[in-house]
DNA sequence: CGATCGATTGATCAACGTCAATTTCAGTGG
DNA sequence: CCACTGAAATTGACGTTGATCAATCGATCG
């Protein structure tokens, strides 16, 4: 299973640039390298020296802890134009995977953070990611902690819903499996199982197969998530 | 209750130094200002403009989320010396109060702003900060996501250990009461109870009174939070 | 067409929440 | 200093949600 490919290497350097690449991350253009991973490949394991930051290309990465009785929490997906391992001091704490088979881009942390110190826009932008990612990680907290389990999936369906860039708007892709979705949700597979056919009872949604979600009532969706008094 | 001071304020600016102070912090010491809250006062709401970042001088704050029903999630616990409000983007997304009567410092985000762009050892302090506080809201996720109750509540025990300033290193100080606990951890108050009377019936802490803990055996809270096979 | 893996559904159980007393504690006034 | 009061903490009885265990279904791939 483990296939990484290193597409392009050393000297030679691929250039990045695309639609989701951000203004301030211009400056980073000409030092990414780029990778491929199989599914399920670990990009970088907790406790790893932090070498790298990346960005997704194409696929999916599940950013996560292992507990040392086998238990797993994914505390973030990154989906293609996602910045991912910008954070992390010396060491990462966390394990990076690919959900599916994914294309990413590696920059050499010290060269980022080089970068940084001359280019106001990189920094600003990279402060920016950071704080974004502190917020989502919070609000991943608040469904957590306070969440019962058919509102967190109703919540996660609308997260994705929020960052899909292509789809007609309704229809969801879900790169992951429900094994990924219940390590993110804090529940089993089968609790994420029966609040998605509790939906689709009620309405709220569809399945067209099992790596796609239609939502045909958003509204009801959000009074779910928000539980009014 | 709403009985906030402003020690000093305009022009009358408060010089802040301490112990606490960390080095590259100390282009901060000229532009904070000294303010006073009661218990159960809001230094910031959620959704408020974010025009301050701050930093515990005395008492505890708590940065929480309220759900439209009354639910509520605590994110973190501030202690002095911490600094909060740091992140943010143009709103506050969560609430700040104060645990009990505190004293905090605050500064202007825009002076702040500014002197990160001159001074690059405040600049790297910062982004370190908000590295740790985006690490311990991931290790904060986990808790929530797949520790039992007692699991959390002996992480909780060993979290505010670790970051003791004082204390004769076994014996813990919660500012908080239990309400502020239950919520950090997504239980109820009634399972933080049963959680602590359980590690008392073990021998594992002992709680002269309901501000403080005493760890008798951290080897054996430890061992409870890592959950081995 | 069978084999395999992931998803779904069902039956049962345990952990945690809810509701309801006490008990303890901090603060107040005599 | 002590009794009184209200708030917070603790404990108990019971209910609910979600976990566990097990079986079935469905899709993908040789």
């Amino acid at each position: 299973m483990q296939t990484a490919t290193v597409l392009a290497s050393g000297s030679a350097v691929r250039t990045q640039a695309g639609r989701n690449d951000a203004k301030g991350f211009g400056a980073l253009r000409n030092i990414g390298i780029t990778a491929s991973f199989g599914r399920n490949e670990t990009i970088f394991n907790d406790g790893d020296a932090a070498e790298h930051s990346y960005r997704v290309v194409s696929g999916a990465v599940r950013l996560c802890k292992m507990l040392p009785d086998g238990r797993r929490q994914i505390a973030e997906f990154f989906l293609p134009g996602d910045y991912f391992g910008l954070n992390a001091l010396e060491e990462h704490s966390f394990t990076a995977e690919a959900v599916t088979d994914s294309v990413v881009v590696s920059f050499p942390r010290r060269r980022v953070e080089r970068l940084c110190d001359e280019a106001p826009d990189l920094r600003k932008e990279l402060l920016a990611r950071l704080y974004a990612d502190l917020s989502a990680t919070q609000n991943h907290l608040v469904m957590l902690g306070r969440q019962s389990a058919k509102e967190r999936v109703a919540s996660f369906l609308l997260l994705l819903a929020g960052r899909e860039d292509a789809g007609d708007g309704d229809t969801i892709d879900l790169p992951m499996g429900r094994q990924d979705i219940a390590d993110y949700l804090g529940l089993t597979i089968e609790t994420v199982c029966r609040a998605l056919s509790d939906l689709k009872r009620s309405k709220l949604i569809v399945t067209p197969n099992t790596h796609q979600v239609v939502l045909k009532n958003r509204e009801a969706l959000q009074a779910l998530t928000e539980n009014e008094i």
